[in-house]
DNA sequence: ATTCTGTTTCAGATTCTTTTCAGTATGATA
DNA sequence: TATCATACTGAAAAGAATCTGAAACAGAAT
């Protein structure tokens, strides 16, 4: 896991360095505002650790930076300032939590857990929807008690549409995702799992369906809506 | 957006759920850990708030179980105890946030937003004109609680009657650009889709009409003018 | 060789979209 | 007002897209 802290007390940055990496973090560490903003735009981290006091330019600033160019990692602020106005601003700057200092570094550890949980398509073992559960390891879907398996196919398929829960995939993407840009795989094709995995999701009695949009593609729904 | 707030203080509770319904945000309270067990696991809800001191369950076990049961909703921790260890635990069996009572309900309102935007982090997009929302990715047309599905052809000509709002598009233009300039649609292709609309919008009770500008063509218009 | 699993192909059924047409309504103009 | 052109709309027909069961096929495992 790499992460990034933007901190320029010296010595509480290089303490916070020390303890990711006991945890085995990989840790980029900077002392002031412009540097933050620069790595945190060019590099990919987990998640980014973010003095709100700082040379050069403050936390804020850089979170809605970070948000204006379409950057979603999960933004951690730090601050001295116990004002409940400011925590508000930051959430709404587009931070994801908040810590006063001081503070104990196992809370902000855990909460670094509680962030990373939720992103990861990468590291992640598993994919959620709703009630579902896909397991990157196995290719099982899992509903409940139940669970069932599924062919190379239908998991890529199921994957991509569990990792873009709210968009709309067309059978072009999902042809060049799953057969490959260059293969000669039809439409046809594409509906022939939508079936099968339409079948396997009404054996786990899932709340989820898959919706079909004429002549656009298909996603996932919640079924009891 | 769908809250859970489980909560045995039944001031308290009814208090957030006021504040909750001022944001126009969708709430179910309970009072007990057994009840609330049963209405996260088998509803569902955009954020859960839930105590931790609870008669019949307390909040651990509640997102502990919940976790187990790969329901993944963002889910908040509120307790009296200011442990940190009890924060730690709180997290890492799955909780996303924890705050301490008492606490400043905006920045409660402020966390709900931050653990939501993440949620949807694919901004969907839309053409919106007074009270209707056109979805661009799933070709839902909506007005308040209702929506409806449009057709391919009635969502090509209701996105250029909102991406042209204060113009009036001729039926050759709409022809043009909806059947291609090559075709041999007629007039009365256009007006009939036209037609379909405007049933549509009956439906959804919207104030927006289309209106006809004899012999020059459509626009939208705001129908309580 | 046989079985098994996953994949592809095909064709009929189904569902939704689009076109067509006829009758009606509306507005402009003489 | 009478007439004509234009626009509206319900219903039916035609057309497309999608679904799905069954069968054919391919390759791996037994």
């Amino acid at each position: 896991m790499n992460l990034l802290i933007v901190e320029d007390e010296i010595r509480l940055a290089d303490a916070l360095g020390e303890i990711m990496k006991e945890q085995k973090y990989i840790t980029d560490i900077v002392y002031n505002g412009t540097d933050g903003l620069y790595y945190a735009k060019n590099n990919c981290y987990d998640v980014i650790i973010l003095d709100v006091m700082l040379p050069g330019m403050n936390g804020f600033d850089i979170v809605r930076e970070l948000r204006a160019s379409h950057i979603a990692t999960p933004v951690i602020l730090l601050t001295a300032k116990d004002d409940v106005r400011d925590k508000i601003a930051g959430l709404d700057n587009g931070a994801d939590d908040y810590m006063t200092k001081p503070f104990v570094p196992e809370e902000l550890l855990a909460r670094i857990r509680a962030l990373t949980r939720r992103q990861g398509d990468v590291i992640l073992e598993e994919q959620n929807f709703l009630d579902l559960t896909l397991s990157l390891s196995t290719c099982d879907l899992i509903c409940g008690s139940k669970s069932i398996h599924l062919s190379y196919k239908e998991f890529e398929i199921m994957k991509l549409l569990m990792a873009n829960q709210k968009s709309v995939l067309s059978k072009d993407f999902l042809i060049s995702k799953v057969w490959g840009s260059d293969s000669n795989a039809e439409d046809n094709n594409v509906e022939a799992y939508i079936s099968f995995l339409r079948k396997k999701l009404a054996f786990l009695g899932s709340h989820v369906m898959i919706s079909t949009i004429r002549k656009v593609g298909y996603r996932l729904e919640d079924a009891s809506l």
